[in-house]
DNA sequence: GTCTATAAAGTGATAGAC
DNA sequence: GTCTATCACTTTATAGAC
């Protein structure tokens, strides 16, 4: 903390969370070791367990040091908007723009390239025993929250399901698209070109904007059953 | 093999197989031990040795065992369509169609119930380093080639790298549909139902055949980036 | 704050008896 | 085909010297 003292102390556990940060993104929370890590930052093996009690811990540094600002910008972004639209409803591709923004605030902030960022942020985003600490995860259900309010409120007349449902269709576009643009690369042979960030990010919004307002011209056909359109001999 | 000499041997292969198939859904594929398995198999430690000579093999032929099957019916039944349609192009829904409903074939193969069986295949799909054996690996490059060119048939003048970004924010939908539909139940405390297979399909498929079909009315604005709806101060 | 040494437990894999 | 015993290795974590 004090910067007299020399900034090696301080060096030593940023160093750290950095290498966990591109270790995390490359190989994913499970596949890591802290030994992995360690080796990585130049430190010693037991740096890990001195900084940050153990790895775990410092699984819990990284996890929160985007994620709750990254909830907490879209909560902003999505207060803004609705204090400058009025009481109407905002449009679906700006609520999705609040959604998605924050990333792009964050990737700044961050040490790390913007194509390891986005695979951090869908690792984090897409784990499972996400085991978020209570005050990240308390933020991260309260923008779930207010997002689905706005979403049903821009999308009136569709059930509190479907908006949920739609949100995770959404949000699992997302996620995929950051952890996994990679492999989009090898399977398309390359055909999927190499775009800026501002054109995935208008891809993405172009695609879940479409998804999350469709059947809004009808709504009685809106979210029945289809049912399977061709029979197939298995 | 032989019917004859007991059912104990190939019992136990099968056993290892599905609890190893119920344990990879749950935890994902690193997580679990050879011991895991083997215990919740009731077989012995060595087992998984004996009978697939390594963790990987097993893995592997976990794997193999709906992969190949589904990107097979995928192709097959995107045959059918294209036969019964003629040179025309296929619509979005029909070619999505095809792309989900294998699952429902495959799951009633499986001695899964609905909910282990598309966690695992979310966890499949959706691994990186999904470290496919060659065949498997050519048969899903094949099968997602051919519904490229389908997609690309269907949305004339959009450019390849859009479809293939299409596609890829499509998949990503799915994947994490599959994978995580318990999170989505609990982040929103029960709002999002109890929906039957068939209508978590339906809001699929409608879902992502408008994000896939999006600007087609439109088709010089279609995929120009937006750039930032609202300056935020951050 | 950093290091070495080491503990304690878990990992995948195998040899050899049955 | 199954079992026990065990190997060789890695994992996280810690005690104690510096």
């Amino acid at each position: 903390m004090s910067a007299v003292a020399g900034d090696s102390k301080v060096a030593t556990k940023q160093r750290l969370i950095e290498a966990a940060e591109e270790l995390f993104a490359d190989e994913g929370f499970d596949r890591v070791s802290v030994r992995d890590i360690t080796t990585k930052a130049g430190a010693n093996v037991a740096a890990v367990n001195y900084h940050f009690g153990s790895r775990e811990g410092l699984v819990a540094i990284v996890l929160a040091r985007y994620i709750n600002p990254v909830n907490e910008e879209r909560l902003a972004r999505l207060d803004a908007l609705e204090r400058k639209i009025g009481g109407k409803p905002v449009p679906v591709e700006e609520v999705l723009e609040a959604f998605v923004r924050p990333f792009t605030t964050q990737v700044r902030r961050s040490e790390l390239t913007e194509k390891l960022f986005f695979k951090l942020m869908g690792r984090m985003f897409g784990q499972e025993g996400c085991n978020l600490p209570p005050v990240v995860e308390t933020v991260f259900v309260n923008m779930l929250n207010r997002f689905q309010k706005a979403f049903a409120k821009a999308m009136p007349g569709l059930a509190a399901d479907d908006v949920w449902w739609r949100i995770h269709l959404m949000a699992g576009a997302m996620i995929h698209t950051m952890a996994h643009a990679d492999t989009l690369q090898r399977f398309s042979g390359g055909d999927s070109g190499s775009p800026t960030l501002e054109q995935t990010l208008s891809r993405f919004i172009r695609f879940t904007a479409a998804g999350m307002r469709q059947g809004a011209d009808d709504p009685h056909e809106g979210e029945k059953p289809r049912g399977p359109q061709v029979e197939f001999p298995f």
